[in-house]
RNA sequence: GUGGUCGUAGCUCAGUUGGUAGAGCCCCAGAUUGUGAUUCUGGUUGUCGCGGGUUCGAGCCCCGUCGAUCACC
């Protein structure tokens, strides 16, 4: 486990850091007051679904990213690779680029590299994740090689894009993030990672996963991809994780973290809790007076899981919001506590004392 | 009073020429990992209004009865 400074355009990340999901240039529910105040320091925007709406030239016209959202930290996009290969109907990949239909008038579009940073550089992010290849799971090896090919090849395109139209250094520049490839193939992660290094890029992160793999395989393709990439940059855990998991990989070396997953239960009715998920709405919680967890933020402690799963079963919308506030600040002090025991050389009894307490009651697996 | 229609799961209803009861919603539980609030997957629930009859067998047919509703008187 490691802890450190990110610097970056709109100013600087505490790592180890999760970074909630703004896909559509909003971290769902909440105000960006709310996710200062939640301690998040980055966010995520995502070029695919700002491309398609309402546009990255819009967005570039009103200002960019920051401005139109007023979000004025750092902020990372993803490159869309992985939306084209999640929510496109039909996709065709070829050494140019990736064409597809997408998701919300079955337009025929095509996505290459250098689009990608384009529409990156449109938005304004702090950093730009390069266009990659995301196979799925499970995968051929033969198949992984050749998508790592690609990847690796795209890597270049985009890093000659950057050269071309970014040529300026220093403070205020946009960064960018080699995405590492290769499946679940140790000689294929090794590789990807070598050969994106090779092309110096500012941070590498570390792609394929949470694609439908077993956990352990996850903790696996982390493990063959960490010890080829430099010490002295960031790494990146693309789309992980459960609390336990970003824990396992902090302990891996792992700096960054973005997952849907705190966000996305919680408009679901899952809060998380320091002895594991809760489910709000079942029924045991009905009459409960008692606050979601003693981890609460003070904006939800005063909610009983009564009036809580009132809210989910009456479909108020409030529910969303605090569940997510809630869920957001859980895994924003997860971090937070990581970081400090790192600072205090305790993060190995840090991760252990939690993950015991928070599967302690579980009976379910988490595969 | 006469004639018609209808009584099936908590609710709204489907049940083919009689073959041993289903759906949606609700409810209960689970899932969710580079974003799906309005999603997905499971599960519980019936004296088929009631009482007789016909039949090897009735939610379906016959008789009676109760209730709802409509039309006419």
């Amino acid at each position: 486990a490691r802890s450190g400074r990110l610097e970056l355009a709109h100013g600087v990340v505490e790592t180890p850091m999760f970074m909630p999901g703004g896909t559509q240039g909003s971290v769902k529910t909440l105000h960006p007051d709310e996710l200062e105040e939640l301690g998040a320091q980055i966010i995520l925007g995502n070029t695919y679904h700002l491309w398609l709406r309402p546009g990255h030239e819009l967005i570039r016209d009103l200002g960019g990213l920051h401005e139109f959202t007023t979000w004025r930290k750092p902020m990372l996009t993803d490159s869309g690779g992985f939306q084209v290969w999640s929510l496109a109907k039909m996709r065709k990949i070829t050494e140019e680029g990736v064409q597809f239909q997408n998701h919300l008038d079955g337009n025929k579009m095509l996505l290459t590299p250098e689009l990608s940073m384009e529409i990156q550089a449109s938005l304004g992010s702090d950093i730009a994740m390069l266009f990659d290849e995301c196979p799925p799971y499970p995968c051929e090896k033969q198949y992984a090689a050749d998508s790592l090919g690609l990847t690796s090849r795209w890597a270049k395109r985009c890093k000659d894009w950057i050269v071309e139209r970014q040529p300026r250094s220093g403070e205020g520049r946009q960064q960018h993030f080699g995405i590492v490839q290769g499946s679940i193939y140790a000689d294929l992660r090794e590789q990807s990672a070598r050969e994106l290094v090779e092309l110096d890029f500012d941070g590498y992160a570390i792609g394929g996963v949470s694609v439908g793999e077993p956990e352990e395989e996850m903790f696996r393709a982390i493990d063959h991809a960490v010890p080829f990439l430099p010490a002295d940059k960031p790494r990146y855990a693309m789309g992980l994780g459960t609390p336990p998991q970003i824990l396992e990989m902090i302990g891996r070396g792992v700096d960054l973290f973005d997952c849907v997953m705190p966000t996305r239960v919680a408009r679901h009715g899952v809060a998380f809790t320091l002895d594991g998920p809760l489910q709000v709405k079942n029924a045991e919680h009905a009459r409960d007076p008692a606050p979601l967890c003693e981890s609460c933020h003070p904006h939800v402690a005063g909610f009983s899981r009564a009036y809580l799963r009132h809210l989910f079963k009456a479909g108020e919308m409030l529910s969303l919001r605090l569940l997510s506030f809630h869920n957001l600040h859980f895994y924003l002090r997860l971090v937070a506590g990581a970081r400090t025991a790192i600072a205090e050389g305790t993060f190995p009894e840090y991760k252990e004392s939690f993950i015991r307490r928070y599967q302690r009651h579980q009976t379910k697996t988490s595969s």
